[in-house]
DNA sequence: TCAAAAAGTGTACAATAAACACTATTTTTT
DNA sequence: AAAAAATAGTGTTTATTGTACACTTTTTGA
């Protein structure tokens, strides 16, 4: 049996542990969902892929430290970016211990900084098509991918993936590359129209269809106040 | 701007963090659902009420450190629990860099040891009746219950706070206490009926009326192999 | 024996989800 | 110049699921 919970709980020697954060920052390009890895160029594990990470600092909170990740990386401040989950595994980093908290992203690929990218030795992957990675770093994709099919699902969230402004074909395609199943136009449409939030302009996008496609906005002010996104 | 990621994330001389785990141990009695808290009998904050918690050791794995806690205290293992999720404001505990992990646990109360229970001075309060709680324990609460609210209705997991054998109106007070809100329990019982993984027993559980409600327990292997369980 | 308390049961209507096929526009090919 | 290819756009019907709703049964205690 172990040790009275008060004890252990005592203020005294406590062991510490390195805590890290990793962000999966999801991508959108032709179709397909990518993923934003690192190619290592230190040790250990270098020149191997990994997810973007870094250590939180000791004055940080464990948000500020995910953001700073990211800005570093990208250049993107305000991003629609949130927890996942910890991996806590004690010898999940063989060379040691480090506890991770991963956050997940949806950012809009062309709003990087590419100069900072290639400078991070930072490449795009497709989601189904990614190389091997370091540690449990699949796990954490794994998951992550888990959780942003439910999101996507219940909540207007994949427009974080999307430019202003954006065609039907589009976002469906999105889902699609998100739930990696075929959808009904009729009834995905029918189904936004509903919600009521997407304002069709008078332009029409060329560059993915000879006949071209109706572009759409959010309606910010109904957008924000969706009671029951559902899809 | 911040040093790039790759000085960031090297392995030299890195801060490090205590990582506690605290736990959110779910029990339903009487009608009310209730969450178990120790009451400090050390500093700091000696004699307010807390989470169960403690820290993560060095050789442990994260979810290792959540049973640990948990049987330590109930004396209770292979419970279900979950972890809902980290957090990681820089002062969140105001003496000292504290992260925590929390999971959630819901259990059967008779199956305590209460001797156990009582020597380290835990106690059941119902979930609207909570007393003051340290540090940010009141909004992992809240994060714990807007997570049960979401699973109870998704997956069947709600079981786990009834004992073996357990009347319809049972569960389904169950389920009003988490979900806050009244349900027609014709409805209730045609979805369980149709999920058909409950089975009626002959015997009658008089204990919560005067008439008398039938018992019905799981069909283990229908149990384990649900498929669309909502509610 | 009557009243009170809770258990148990079915049906009708409404809302949502799912299945399904053709026309319109433009570009490319022949 | 005509035909074929590619993709956008549009409604209706059916099936499934959710919601609203009221009375009978059993037992105990007054």
């Amino acid at each position: 049996m172990q040790k009275p919970f008060q004890i252990n709980r005592a203020y005294k020697e406590v062991q510490q542990i390195t805590v890290a954060v990793d962000c999966l920052i999801f991508g959108f390009n032709d179709g397909k969902l990518e993923l934003l890895l690192v190619h290592r160029g230190f040790e250990p594990e270098r020149d191997r892929w990994s997810l973007i990470g870094g250590f939180v600092l000791n004055e940080e909170d464990l948000d500020e430290a995910a953001h700073r990740v990211l800005s570093d990386l990208t250049g993107l401040d305000d991003v629609y970016m949130e927890q996942v989950r910890t991996f806590g595994k004690a010898h999940r980093d063989p060379y040691e211990r480090v506890l991770s908290v991963t956050y997940s992203a949806l950012v809009l690929k062309k709003d990087y900084n590419d100069e900072l990218v290639k400078s991070y030795q930072a490449e795009w992957f497709p989601i189904d098509g990614l190389p091997e990675l370091i540690f449990d770093h699949k796990d954490m994709v794994d998951s992550a991918m888990q959780r942003l099919r439910r999101r996507i699902k219940s909540g207007p969230v994949g427009f974080n993936l999307l430019p202003k402004k954006f065609t039907l074909p589009q976002l469906q395609k999105l889902y699609e590359a998100i739930l990696g199943e075929e959808i009904d136009k009729r009834n995905f449409r029918k189904k936004l129209n509903s919600m009521d939030f997407l304002v069709k302009l008078d332009e029409k996008d060329k560059s993915e269809s000879k006949k071209g496609a109706y572009l759409y906005e959010l309606d910010e002010e109904k957008y924000n106040h969706i009671k029951n996104f559902n899809i």
